[in-house]
DNA sequence: ACGCTAGAGGCACCCGGTGCCACCGGCAAG
DNA sequence: CTTGCCGGTGGCACCGGGTGCCTCTAGCGT
């Protein structure tokens, strides 16, 4: 549920077709998705306009859309992996646990991020949570999100995906994420995986010190 | 949590300042909102322009954007007013009742509405929902929401707004009250009321089936 | 009659996004 | 070597949402 970290291929990975794999510093996607999180962060997402991101990763402004789509998209790395990725786990996770921990822990597993990565997935997230701009296109991609766990929710549950049950379940588990998501980048401290499980723990016991 | 339904001013109230009420068919922003709610639903949000909208409403295009602000805008109503009236009932409560009722109470309230509303209620949640760039927008609005639930709960339980805990419960609440919205709509029976009250009802006791 | 003000409309501009075409480099077939 | 194909590229023109600026006009009080 968070901005996917693979931007680049597996370096070891050599494609089948002979692809031009780059110059050195990456593909072109890769350079212009660099581009667009250093200006977004230095300047702000509005302030910058694509023939910037465009001149800074050493391309044209038709090149740029031609790779990522949409000025948003830039933040957002390869995330239809990262969400195809959650349902693989999903279905990996099939009927051994029950259903709700296997969504949480799904989504904890999907969100495992290497060390290294840790900077640049704050960058996108702080991009995303903070700019307007990147926080309404948000919807759109956990959209898919949601309809992933829905599904899985349906077919585990017998009802019908776009039933209030599954619905639910992936709205709310994925609400729970995203806060998690939010105060993991609050404070300096503390692993994601952490405020994913607390988020998670609270949701799944239904706030019992409010009712 | 739904598009607000005050487009219109209430009819007996004259403003302390003589404004110009209207030309027999309600002001001009309502005369926008009117066309913009009808050329989207027969049209698709997208393949409608600022200048048929404003050609429509019998105005110009500047005019459009001076009343309304944005295309997406066109859909939401005074919905300012709306999380204004949330915020009062959350008020209201007070500490009578326990957090979570109170919130689940401020919600199905503040979407009450008369039954000659739900048409319209019905055409502008349904474009909202459907339109992937209104569904976008949407997240801008709610996050209004959700920051007067997440101070409220805050208030409650003596935590910051950005807590953990309150954010939990201002963004699971809210998705829920989304997904009631969904379902409602989806089907042609069934109160709004109702929708929201089962799933309110589902999100408090944790989904006891699913874990 | 005077000026003031608020709403309105026109105009020019910026920027994100798309369709179209022209170019260039690599590659395989002849 | 030449030819032709092809994928990535870039330029160009266009559309549409959104904004700043200026002007006009209608209604107001003085």
């Amino acid at each position: 549920m968070s901005a996917s970290s693979a931007a680049e291929a597996p370096p070891g990975t050599s494609s089948a077709v002979p692809l031009r794999v780059g110059d050195g510093r990456g593909s072109t996607r890769a350079r212009i998705e660099r581009a667009a999180l250093e200006l977004f962060t230095a300047q702000g997402f509005e302030q910058v306009t694509i023939e910037e991101i465009a001149a800074v990763a050493g391309t044209s402004r038709r090149t740029f859309f031609r790779h990522v789509g949409s000025k948003a998209d830039a933040v957002w790395g390869d995330f239809a992996a990262h969400v195809a990725r959650l349902a693989a786990l999903l279905d990996a996770a099939g009927d051994s646990v029950a259903v709700l921990p296997a969504v949480f822990g799904a989504y904890v597993e999907v969100n495992d991020y290497a060390e290294a990565d840790l900077p640049v997935l704050r960058q996108r997230m702080r991009l995303i949570l903070t700019e307007p701009a990147l926080q309404a296109h948000s919807q759109l991609r956990y959209a898919d999100v949601d309809e992933v766990v829905a599904r899985y929710v349906a077919a585990r549950c017998g009802q019908a995906p776009a039933a209030l049950l599954p619905r639910l379940v992936a709205t709310a588990t994925r609400a729970a994420a995203t806060t998690a998501f939010e105060v993991w980048l609050a404070e300096e401290e503390g692993s994601l995986a952490g405020a994913l499980r607390t988020a998670f723990g609270q949701l799944a016991d239904g706030f019992p010190d409010l009712r």
